[in-house]
DNA sequence: CTGGATGCAAACTCTTTGCATGCAT
DNA sequence: ATGCATGCAAAGAGTTTGCATCCAG
C-alpha cells in the first residue's frame, strides 16, 4: 500500500496535468478508494470520507467519481438494480454478481474477447473495453 | 414469423402450465415482443401495446415483463444509466453498447466462458449465465 | 481576485408498491 | 364466486442539476 503522501502526490499530478484543482475532498476520496481496493458505492465512499472530512455531500462524491473515471483512477461497474459500484482496480478483470443480493466480486475469467471486439467493429462500434459478468447465486442466497 | 394464433397459443400454454391467467395485456405484450424481435424498453413496449390495446399501465408492463422473464420468454438486459432493455432473443448471445447514446446491439461474440464459470464457482457462486458486453462508441457518436 | 468546486435542496428518471376495481377461471 | 390481474397514484431508490457560497490558484 502506497503511503498517504505518495497517493496524494499521484492524484495531484493527475489533476494538475488537466488543469483541475486539488481539493481536500478529492485527496481524501482518492485515499479511501485506493485503501479499500474493492467495490464501493457512492454512499459507502461518502461514509468512509466522513470520518476524515465531515459534511462531504453525495453530489460531490458523484462528481469526483466521474472525474476519477475520466482520469482512469476508477471504473464504474453498473449493476442490475442496485447502486453503481466504483472499482479502483482499473486493469482488465471480470466480475461475478449475485442476482438476489447484488454482491459483486472479482474473478479472473481470462476471457478471450478478440472475436467480440471484431464483431463490435463489424457492427460499426469503436470498442473500448469488454465487460464480463457471471450472474448467479452466492453461497448465502442459495441457502 | 409465427402467426398471431401460434404466438397466442404458445403463451397460453406457458401460462396455464404455471396456473396463471391469460389476459389480453399478456397476449398483446407477448406479440409485441416477439414481432419486434429486438431490445425494447418497458416504455417502448407500452407505446407499441397502446396501438392495439389502449390504456395499459406501465406497472402492468413491468409486472408482465418480469413474469415473462421467469417463463424464459425475455431476458432483461441491464444497461448503464438508461432504462432496462428486454430482449426476446433468449438464447446465448452477447451485446455491444455505446457508452454515449446507450444504443445496444446484438453481436455474436462466441466467448468461451468456461474459465469464468469455474472462477465463479471457486468464489462460492452457482453461475446461471455469463453476460458479455463490449462497451465503446457507435458510429454516430464518434462523429 | 476569479472561476472552478462545494454543499444543500430539489428535480429527475426509472421502477416498485398499495389499493380499489375488474375480469379470467 | 373467488382471487389474481389491472390501472391509477404515489412512494422509493439512485443520480443529477441549480444555485449561492467558498476557496485553490
Amino acid at each position: 500500500m502506497p503511503t498517504t503522501e505518495t497517493l496524494d502526490r499521484e492524484l495531484t499530478e493527475h489533476l494538475r496535468r488537466r488543469g483541475q484543482r486539488v481539493t481536500p475532498q478529492r485527496l481524501v476520496l482518492h485515499r479511501v478508494l485506493r485503501e479499500r481496493d474493492r467495490h464501493v458505492t457512492a454512499e459507502e465512499a461518502m461514509r468512509a470520507l466522513d470520518r476524515e472530512l465531515p459534511n462531504v455531500s453525495l453530489p460531490t462524491v458523484y462528481a469526483n467519481l466521474e472525474l476519477f473515471e475520466e482520469l482512469g483512477i476508477v471504473r464504474r461497474v453498473a449493476m442490475e438494480g442496485g447502486p453503481a459500484l466504483f472499482d479502483s482496480r482499473t486493469e482488465q478483470h471480470d466480475h461475478v454478481a449475485c442476482r438476489r443480493c447484488g454482491r459483486v466480486e472479482d474473478i479472473e475469467a481470462s476471457v478471450d474477447d478478440v472475436r467480440a471486439l471484431r464483431a463490435a467493429r463489424a457492427a460499426g462500434y469503436e470498442p473500448e473495453r469488454t465487460d464480463v459478468v457471471v450472474v448467479g447465486l452466492c453461497s448465502d442466497c442459495r441457502a
